[in-house]
DNA sequence: AGCTAATATCTACAAATGTAGAGAAGGTTA
DNA sequence: TAACCTTCTCTACATTTGTAGATATTAGCT
């Protein structure tokens, strides 16, 4: 299994219609990438392959001829380093002025900063143990 | 003022290093870069120069023949797009899988979590109001 | 069985990115 | 003031990324 996988952001974009989906063809891929911005379906095949090529999905399964692809790696997988570099990069490695970043940007209703507010109680309280 | 400005990996780097410090010259700046990697002063001068050409620094001072540069945007200014399209990608926009994230790989004594507790507390308030 | 529309494959190319060497040129010092 | 060292400038190149056309292929319809 590929430990150092890297992907551009096009790339990533895909692998989040998969994600979502569980498994999805290039045309269904097209489709939703369409929603975003306007490439041909060549486009949206070509990173597909690419991510093929990577390990990042597999063939999962065919109808007739067409492909149904599947996420190979997880978004769990991949997250950890990269929300690192980010982090370095971005925020000089501060989580605090991250977190001040998202809620300046993201409007956060009071129920979602309650939620964020008991993530943060149970891990004091595992901090703790 | 350029508004679309978009930076590579390592132009971030050597932008973090000018956010720090205010204000270096090409030497000084590889000196810092080479604590993390290995890589020539021509590399890094090169990407001074399209960071430069980017107008995203200035050059600020000379002594001698040696230039200071500056950072010409803030990283205030570069972060909320780049946070977005991040969280987009790699939390399918959901602001609460990231700061698991954040919890889960950076590990936060009690001290930070109660900053972080005070910042949601504060934010709470204001939607109140 | 033949046609057609959909899908896949292959090839290509420009721009961005990471990387660095060769050589110029200006301070600095003996 | 001559040599040297440092820093800059210019040029170059491989790789990755975004982008897409041309063409092959086949499943499904008539």
């Amino acid at each position: 299994m590929k430990t150092d996988i890297k992907l551009s952001e096009f790339e990533l974009d895909v692998m989040n219609i998969l994600w979502q989906a569980g498994k999805a063809s290039a045309p269904e891929v097209h489709e939703k990438i369409k929603l975003d911005k306007d490439v041909s379906y060549s486009t949206v095949k070509t990173i597909i392959d690419r991510l093929e090529q990577k390990e990042a999905v597999t063939r999962a399964d065919q109808q007739g001829r067409t492909i149904y692809y599947a996420p190979a790696i997880e978004r769990e997988a991949l997250s950890p380093p990269l929300l690192k570099g980010f982090l370095k990069r971005m925020f000089a490695g501060d989580p605090h002025k991250m977190v001040a970043q998202l809620l300046a940007n993201e409007q956060l209703d009071n129920s979602e900063i309650e939620q964020l507010e008991n993530m943060l109680a149970a891990h004091k309280a595992k901090n703790n143990k």
